[in-house]
DNA sequence: AGGCATCTACGACGTCCGTCGTTGACAGTT
DNA sequence: AACTGTCAACGACGGACGTCGTAGATGCCT
């Protein structure tokens, strides 16, 4: 019965991205690809005690059978973005899925690519609910 | 030179939505109001010092001609969602409108009745940047 | 005038978050 | 064996957040 881990934070939510994306790492190349990617910069005790955090939370899972630990994710990025967003549109759309959808619209960033993809959703998320 | 104001906290948030659904308020319309929908139930003086945070911060405008300020969102809901997406979709998506979108749809809450709505909401989207 | 209620202002406190310095263990190098 | 570098662990700290108690001013009622 593992209890289901909290939200991350802002700056676990970047380590967590990080891991997705490298699949499981180091805490240093964690930090070195936060480093690249960050505007900001952190230094390499704040990565690894943020995933001590993050492995009390349990948020990662740490593999500590070499001297130098391994992290990985514990959550799927999507059901880790699922939860964000629920908790967002809970919190400031009333739970009003369309709501966020016509936010999504109205940004710049909903290019025409993203337009035909979000089309294509819709029409698959129609056919299987028949 | 009004400075953008930060984005609001959890709590403040929830003062916002009281605030967008009465119009401008009081201290007690607005705790009465939470002690009505909330789950929680925080006192009146904390309600007043985030009020007066909020002030501060620039994300209430507070009316002191009569002895009984009261408070009024300075920012309309639809934009304070943009911002707040806006955060979330750049922290968890990577920019990704379509992601969310596709997140927002694998929700049970994306009923039939919203599903239209969205689907209304792209073709006017589509026909608009036409 | 006296007393009670209401309101704002202010300060305090516990908690969480992100940050980092220091320490001690371990490993490889010369 | 001594040195150098890497690593995990731990403690500390400043700031933000949400919480509330208390004080002081103001208004109302009898």
């Amino acid at each position: 019965m593992t209890p289901v881990p909290p939200q991350p934070t802002r700056a676990e939510l970047a380590i967590l991205r990080v891991l997705w994306q490298l699949g499981p790492s180091t805490v240093r190349r964690v930090h070195e690809s936060l480093r690249d990617t960050q505007d900001k910069d952190t230094g390499y005790t704040t990565v690894l005690k943020l995933l001590q955090n993050m492995t009390e939370k349990g948020l990662v899972q740490r593999d500590e059978s070499e001297r130098t630990h391994v992290y990985e994710a514990a959550l799927s990025q999507k059901r880790t973005q699922r939860d964000l967003l629920r908790d967002l549109m809970d919190r400031a759309f009333g739970g009003s899925a369309s709501s966020v959808v016509a936010q999504a619209l109205s940004m710049k960033r909903a290019s025409a690519e993203e337009l035909a993809e979000i089309r294509k959703l819709l029409d698959e998320h129609e056919r299987r609910g028949k």
